[in-house]
DNA sequence: GTCTATAATGTGATAGAC
DNA sequence: GTCTATCACATTATAGAC
């Protein structure tokens, strides 16, 4: 992408996160990215495009840091990388934040916005199946169906959590907490089975 | 409260609903209510009065038929008066699709709106305990800590399921679905303690 | 590709009659 | 308490120069 799409788009994120979908003004944007808003237009068309291209943006970003800087660590167990890959969208770091924030809106608009849902439907599915094969290798005997609602529901709860926090009803550190507290009652059910 | 204002409240509910928070007009309010703005200005004072005072109007409503209907039937085993407690959010009917779908964009609100968070806040810890309390008589041996961090976290699990439906990235008998299991885990863990 | 206007419309809020 | 009329401004989007 064109260095200057993205560095709207990192504005963008940067805006959301800070302002809301609800609160993101194309004229703002323009002097968060440093450009005009004609620009703006000329590179996304209208509101939506930028939203749009937003998500694909954070998405894309996600996907970095969650795969990335496993290669010079030396590997988790299995165990502990899924505590891992699950805890990383609960620190309260700007980028995480940020990414955390503008995913929720982007979740919430899409309650009332059918534009942005296949978009947040596959990026969801993706991740609901890393979480449901990290948790195969801690119960390799589990079945592939209890595997997937067990990676179902730590990402829901993960957003659930998330919400909480970014809306001051939940410190960053009890949400850490109750997110290892769901992957140990989702392991012992796993073993039950 | 006069007859007036609940009228209004009530389209309120059912706009936000539709709309969401972000796509609340108020001189759609007005259309929807069969008032004029003037009045719904006179009543609320501005814009997040209606806000509030909704949040309000929801969080009672739901209390009502969360506790409500529980005279005429049999009262139910532990267990199950907990999973109809849950379960409750989780239905496809306007009043409950309304209440959960409101309830969800006051809390995506609450991230960049500090007005609401206290009423929020509020709302949930009752919430939290209710369901902890019920926790606490199928496992009537567990610590108060352990049932309270369950309580928490299946609530947070329904806001996150309950985003999902409603967004349109899962059907509502697979939330039902997840959530019985997520109360399953959740007890298998609390077993073991 | 990028900018500077500016058009066109949407939206919250108030004044004043009844 | 309720309505009508309207202001003042915010916001999206486009036209046209460079």
């Amino acid at each position: 992408m064109a260095p200057r799409s993205t560095q709207i788009l990192e504005a963008a994120a940067r805006l959301i996160a800070r302002r809301g979908v609800r609160g993101l003004r194309v004229e703002e944007l323009a002097a968060e990215a440093g450009v005009s808003t004609g620009l703006i237009y000329y590179h996304f068309k209208d509101r939506t495009g930028i939203l749009r291209q937003t998500l694909e943006f954070i998405n894309d970003r996600a996907e970095r840091y969650t795969t990335g800087g496993a290669e010079d660590a030396e590997p988790l167990a299995p165990r502990e990388e899924l505590e891992a890959v699950l805890l990383l969208e609960l620190q309260d770091t700007p980028v995480v934040r940020e990414n955390s924030s503008a995913w929720g809106e982007l979740r919430a608009s899409a309650v009332f916005d059918e534009v942005l849902r296949d978009d947040l439907a596959r990026a969801t599915l993706v991740w609901v199946q890393e979480v449901a094969a990290l948790l195969g290798q801690v119960r390799p005997t589990a079945p592939a169906p209890a595997l997937a609602a067990a990676g179902e529901r730590l990402t829901a709860l993960l957003e659930g959590l998330s919400m909480r926090w970014l809306s001051g009803g939940l410190r960053i550190d009890r949400a850490r907490d109750l997110m290892r507290g769901a992957i140990d009652a989702e392991l012992a059910l796993l073993r039950e089975k």
